[in-house]
DNA sequence: AATGAATGAGGGTTCATTCAT
DNA sequence: CATGAATGAACCCTCATTCAT
């Protein structure tokens, strides 16, 4: 009789999110206001958002977690079973891409939320570890340079080129699982190509 | 002595326009209000931008045109000079980062604006010839294709992958023009390798 | 003890609209601006009637309603208990003309409410039958000149001259409710006099 | 050579009153800004009005004697060839109505400015002469009354009701000029009925 | 736990007016 | 005599947030 207490408020925290999820990407960012989140989730008032999170910041982060959650939960098993350092570059790539097919709205917001003016860093681990693709994945192409693994290049640099390929081919409405299958190997093949070891001296 | 008729408004103009250019590399699209940018090009009224401008719209269209402007007059030659489909591939990608140690606000700024939410498609080509990147992209790989340059895999995607890598090298703030120019040359050299025609069977 | 819901806003809401009236018989509708009207109704904030009305338009809307709705509530018997044609025209006339005594502010207001600009077509019939004096004076002298009970002249022009003579009585600040039903009486018998029956052929 | 500094200024300021006299009549009076002013009359700023006019109400003033000047220079003639009390309330109802086919624009805008909120009174006799058209219409019926031309009835009502009837008929746009003086002739007729001396005991 | 009325800052825009040229 | 750039107040409206209930 009292343990419910929070139950009905983290069913509510958890409707809040969802709505804002769907109004940022459908929106925005800068068109996702209070107004257009209550309307969304069908409350009846902005001040029931303010009573359940201190801040928009505070709502935001709440969004980003979850999303960051859902997309954890989607990719990490896919990169786990991976093999080798081609293959968990190949994995990690594909699996992104595969993300938007299963939660277009998640990923739309969160490139909002990440592109808001005056976000500060991000405090957990977890939420870092998405949020910076770029420096996991560069830490993997340095490993795999030490091991013969890769050719020579900047990690970093690629880390980078790798991450924003993927935001691009991922901005793009995709047309059905099947595309979006294709495109995920495409990619992966065209990264494995660019990172491939060193041709070996032409024999004579 | 009176032939600068309208030369105070063209200066003011510009003037704006810069002022705009810096807010929006700043704070993005969303924040960039008439007051700040006002209070960056130390104007004492919002008015005045208004009286210069017709509309938000009206200005942000005078600051795509300008960043495109810059950014064909960068960019024009430097692809021009080029030959072959490789040694234009290259000299795109190089071009366009190299484009960010010129003018960083601006490709911020033409981020911000294009991502701006309700715009409409560009007029004239040569705004469409910076917007429509992709397409021009995936013209060039098609071409070179057809003629044996590249290898096999999809233009399109690989033109989108290509433009997302761009875009984020050139997200970070760069240190030093050695350092831009050394990424320029080495996101070429990743893309020349991805995109590579199919290695022959190894002689045996 | 808890079914008052909306009490609160329903009162607010008239507070706002009898302010408007009073704003709008005192400055006209060009000058009647949310700041004005704030500061009639006491209130410290145009972002209050923002907050009750969608719109500067939807405000006047209820204006209109309500001035509609207290001119029916106040003619509509008087004009019900008139029989036959003279006499219907003549409490016609004297309800008009008694309504300013008792809602000065009201035929101000509405005056200036129809006379804005961009004021559409009003929806429902109240309105309409208030809204169109004119049209509905110039039906009933056509239904008494075909039961003879009326002389030959124009309908249209002579429901316009009726509607146009009892504003222009009505606009001048009347002095007293005794003066006012003299008034009332005296322009009820003008028009008697103006619409009578054509005089017949004096007897030999 | 010196001479046309203020033939040149005078110029002017008919050009800028004429133009207002066009915007008033189209816009209304909250509508009518320098900027439309300036636009209409194709002038290329606002401060040229300024320049020449002191305030708008400066400008406003001029507009009403302008018109009034239009006015009096119609209707003089045509009520002073008038012969006779009845003669001259008809002659002076149908000039009034004549004087909207000849310039329309001009009436609508005297309208419009009277009905300026702020509006002080006016200054010079002939603008009172047409502004106080009430008055000079009850100085006519009461000696008309004295002379036994009129039946017995409040001349100053009646006079309110007259000018009312006649801006109210001249307020619908009227449609052809036979249209207009057939209007006019019935306002005329419909009045001098209302005002006629009382009929006579019927004899026995 | 929830409501919804209220607030005040700030948004873009229009306006009459001033002033240096 | 004319210009047009500049100003600052006021316009309507939206927003995140607060608070009594």
């Amino acid at each position: 009789m009292q343990a419910n207490r929070s139950v009905t408020e983290a069913a509510r925290r958890r409707q809040i999110v969802a709505a804002t999820i769907e109004v940022l990407a459908e929106v925005g960012h800068g068109a996702t206001t209070f107004t257009r989140i209550a309307r969304w989730a069908g409350l009846s008032s902005t001040g029931l958002i303010s009573y359940h999170f201190a801040d928009k910041a505070d709502l935001l982060d709440e969004v980003l977690a979850e999303v960051v959650r859902a997309a954890v939960a989607f990719m990490g098993p896919r990169i786990e079973a991976a093999e080798g350092h081609v293959g968990t570059l190949s994995a990690r790539i594909a699996a992104n891409v595969e993300l938007v097919a299963e939660h277009p709205a998640h990923v739309r917001a969160l490139r909002e939320v990440l592109a808001a003016p005056g976000r500060s860093a991000p405090a957990d681990d977890a939420t870092a570890g998405l949020t910076d693709r770029v420096g996991a994945l560069a830490a993997l192409l340095r490993d795999g340079q030490a091991h013969g693994a890769f050719g020579s290049f900047d990690p970093e640099l690629m880390a980078l080129a790798v991450t924003g390929a993927i935001d691009a081919v991922v901005a793009v409405p995709p047309a059905g699982e099947e595309q979006v299958r294709r495109a995920a190997h495409e990619l992966a093949a065209t990264f494995v190509r660019a990172t491939a070891p060193d041709a070996p001296e032409p024999r004579p």
